[in-house]
DNA sequence: ATAAATATCCCATACATATGGTATTTTTAG
DNA sequence: CTAAAAATACCATATGTATGGGATATTTAT
């Protein structure tokens, strides 16, 4: 038997989940609460629920807050969010946060049945547009790669900046002036429209460079 | 209709899928190949598929070295990954190859299909046990968060050199005297053994701190 | 072939940074 | 309560950095 928690402000999709559930024979909901603050105020050791299914736009705490909170204490329960928020920040957030799942509010009943039996059997699941969003996020990394403003010799530069050397250590190292390295920089600065060399290392370990 | 390929070297299964998907009416599937390269030898330009089917462990080129020339060459396939790996390297260089979805073998067909008009609607859809190692990813980032050894008046400090600020500037950002700055980043310095701003800018976008 | 871009170098200067030392007040923890 | 840690502040000084100007050779592309 699941043990199932529902945190969820809206009075109308939390007894209808909550009914719903109860109405399954292999689980059960005998906590359903408007905000974080409120299960936590009936949380008891005694009777820890397997799976919490989660809002985030909740009064008071947010439910992004509620995941830290709740895998602090309790990390074996497994948290799906249940939401309508589809933007990849929340998504990130709450997935960083500990979340094991991910659902829109368009989901028909038997899919939150589906994946509370999944991530409570130590899997994951996603609605596909959060899914893709998450598998996007992999490719990101890779996609953006526009062809650098910089020259090799500037690359070359950026690189020493980045590693902490000093324009005298990086004269010596590439068998150049110091003032060529100067020269190099200033370019560097008008190339990238930055001023300085804080904003150089920030760009190039972002992969903009 | 989608337009369905196959790239799979057991003749059985790919046989039998191929078999299922003509059965619906809403898709069809008129290659199915045992290599990546003899697939490429008969995709023609007229004749581009909408999603595709592909094994990992095939004779010749690999199906993640597959991805990435397909995807090269027509980014608008839809590549649904279709293996018996389930290690996380293989799932995560597929994902960064550009795979839209990753199923294991033992699912049954009718979730193939399904994996299949999801990708195609432009979702993605992993089995629970893959979503799970995807998710338990961005976790990962936040679990070996060694406390930091930088006092919360330091780390705002750190965070005014991250953002490009000169000490004077960071001395009026948070009301104390250039020299209160000074003397933070002597001791910050000291704390994380290094000599130069851009080595604790490089701490800090590392996450160390 | 010629213009543009790149790489090299020099001068000058205001300001920023790194590093040493010292010292007072406030906060935290034993 | 008391010692340690943190936050504040100042002085001094050698280097480093940012920015302006300019110059010349080499390479690249039209």
């Amino acid at each position: 038997m699941i043990q199932v928690a529902i945190i969820e402000d809206d009075q109308v999709i939390r007894e209808g989940i909550e009914e719903y559930i109860n109405y399954q024979p292999e689980m059960i909901c005998d906590s359903a609460k408007e905000s974080v603050e409120s299960f936590l105020a009936i949380l008891n050791s005694e009777n820890i629920p397997d799976v919490i299914l989660m809002d985030i736009g909740l009064p008071g705490m947010s439910g992004i807050s509620g995941i830290k909170i709740l895998k602090e204490k309790h990390p074996q329960i497994n948290i799906l969010m249940f939401t309508v928020y589809h933007d990849s920040h929340k998504i990130f957030q709450s997935l960083c946060a500990g979340a094991s799942g991910y659902l829109l509010k368009n989901v028909p009943f038997p899919e939150i049945k589906k994946a509370i039996e999944i991530v409570h059997d130590g899997g994951s699941l996603m609605s596909p547009q959060i899914a893709r969003k998450v598998i996007d996020h992999f490719q990101e990394n890779k996609k953006k790669t526009k062809p650098s403003p910089l020259t090799e010799k500037e690359k070359e530069i950026v690189l020493g900046l980045v590693d902490g050397l000093s324009y005298k250590m990086i004269a010596q190292e590439g068998f150049i002036s110091l003032e060529t390295v100067r020269s190099h920089i200033k370019n560097i600065y008008k190339k990238l429209h930055v001023h300085c060399k804080a904003e150089v290392i920030k760009k190039s370990l972002s992969g903009e460079i």
